[in-house]
DNA sequence: GCTGTGACTTCGA
DNA sequence: CTCGAAGCCACAG
């Protein structure tokens, strides 16, 4: 088990009330948490160790872009892929479509 | 306790 | 449209 801190957490949280076939972006997550640090949250899964427990694969950039990954971008493609979400040359082609908006 | 870094965002040229 | 710089917050050293 490793140390998360609050804010840690809360990203772990948010990350697994994702569906599948579906993906969030960093800026919803800060904003879902109240917070603007959508910076912290991409650190916070950099140093994220829970890959399994927490879907981080599932997370992408505000411009559609998937962002990058522990196991490599084109990993994490392939498993949006595998999840029903269309991604072309590393964007997700509908991101308002496939985007999960906390409390909309 | 301060500085540096980072899986980002957004505006400007 | 593509490239660049600045800004932001939290965590690690």
């Amino acid at each position: 088990m490793k140390m998360n801190s609050a804010f840690n957490d809360k990203c772990y949280e948010l990350l697994r009330q994702i569906p599948e076939g579906m993906v969030t972006t960093y800026r919803e997550m800060a904003r879902a948490m109240g917070t603007r640090a959508w910076r912290a949250v991409g650190t916070a899964m950099a140093k994220n160790t829970d890959l399994v427990a927490t879907p981080c694969h599932r997370v992408i950039r505000s411009g559609g872009a998937v962002g990058q990954y522990a196991l490599g971008t084109q990993k994490k493609v392939e498993l949006l892929l595998g999840e029903g979400v269309e991604i072309s040359n590393g964007k997700v082609c509908d991101l308002e479509k496939y985007v999960y908006r906390f409390g909309t």
